[in-house]
DNA sequence: GTCTATACACCGATAGAC
DNA sequence: GTCTATCGGTGTATAGAC
């Protein structure tokens, strides 16, 4: 990679998925110097959210100059765009469990992961930044298509697991994409209370439920 | 667009706003000109967007200046206070329901309400509106304060149906609290997920297993 | 109460030196 | 590749006439 400048065309997000689908990393060649201006993006979200991002924050935190990140990128809708690829590459593969294993045991660590019982500040801060960036998805075309992507991809990993229970006898015969679907809501429903409101305890309870909810659901009647 | 400031589309905005002003609990007396000031800004927002609203815009909309508005509000962020408190005046009083009804159509009311099975395009905006002053919520503390208020105002709703559901006999004796909770994020998540992704179909599953899900729960085992 | 005009900060983006 | 300097535009907010 030589470093030239990004022309911005999102013309990579088809690989996307089917890379994903082979359990691999879907790395795309990212430049030092681009990889650097991620994270600074990174760093500029969570500490001044969405609404408060702008090319100087992130060339702040990045340590040079404004037209240093136009050498880049042509513009902010190029960066932006770019910086959603590159955090979607890091949820994505951090969600994938390894296959073959007891399937309850499976969809408790999807759970867990989307929505972890406790939060560390930082993790909270994560949380915020990503509900932050997807509320943009509402006016945005390309914001749109990338949560799309994810929430394809999160329901098609619940309803596999749910699917391959079922064959191996562990679940009962029921639709597995109703499930799945029911899951991911209720799951994006907490997340996005969790960042948006101050009930602490509702989250709590939605995992108690969901726990209920799947063992109800899915253990064979004897 | 014109540049009037209102147009048709704008009109039935207000329309959407203003139906559910009767039997409200608004416990504020709004001028009449602060009220065109809060219409103002809501037509801004289903046109602009959270991202896209200035006060340039509201005093488009309202056909005024810029300065009549700082007339009435000090600020913009006031402004949004008080819209925002505006808004959840209106929107509190049209999820009740009348009590005494059959529990079970008491709940189907409430999930229809909050996710219809079918959407308008004006129904989609009004969505999608919401959801962008929410995204809000995470930076600030007075958008998640209200936001706060309101989840626990529809938990309370929920909550209330289930328990006298229990106290009748017509549902079996469950947690209402955890049903509740349950209920309240599936909904936010797939209301979420309708106006942030394109995936169409996943409401429709989503209300099916919720359904269900009532169903199994409540439904007292004969 | 509403207007016009304006102050001032910041934004995204570019030009041109080095 | 990175810099300084700057452009044109928009934002919030205010001053002062009417």
């Amino acid at each position: 990679m030589t470093g030239e400048p990004n022309d911005g065309c999102a013309d990579r997000a088809d690989d996307e998925l089917t890379e994903m689908a082979d359990g691999g990393t879907s790395d795309r060649d990212w430049t030092e110097a681009e990889e650097e201006i991620m994270l600074a993006t990174y760093r500029a979200l969570l500490e001044h959210g969405y609404a408060g991002l702008s090319i100087s924050r992130i060339a702040d935190e990045l340590g040079k100059s404004k037209a240093s990140i136009y050498y880049h990128y042509d513009s902010k809708e190029v960066l932006l765009g770019a910086f959603l690829e590159y955090a979607i590459d890091q949820f994505e593969s951090s969600v994938q469990t390894e296959t073959g294993e007891d399937p309850w045991a499976e969809l408790e660590h999807v759970v867990e992961k989307l929505l972890p019982l406790r939060v560390d500040e930082e993790k909270r801060r994560v949380q915020a930044t990503v509900i932050g960036l997807r509320g943009q998805a509402v006016t945005s075309d390309a914001f749109r298509e990338q949560f799309t992507e994810i929430d394809e991809q999160l329901a098609a990993t619940i309803r596999d697991i749910v699917q391959r229970g079922i064959e191996n006898g562990t679940f009962r015969d029921v639709d597995a994409d109703r499930v799945a679907e029911h899951v991911l809501a209720t799951i994006n429903g907490a997340m996005y209370g969790r960042v948006t409101s101050d009930r602490e305890t509702a989250v709590a309870a939605v995992r108690v439920s969901l726990s209920s909810y799947l063992d109800t659901e899915l253990r064979p009647q004897s």
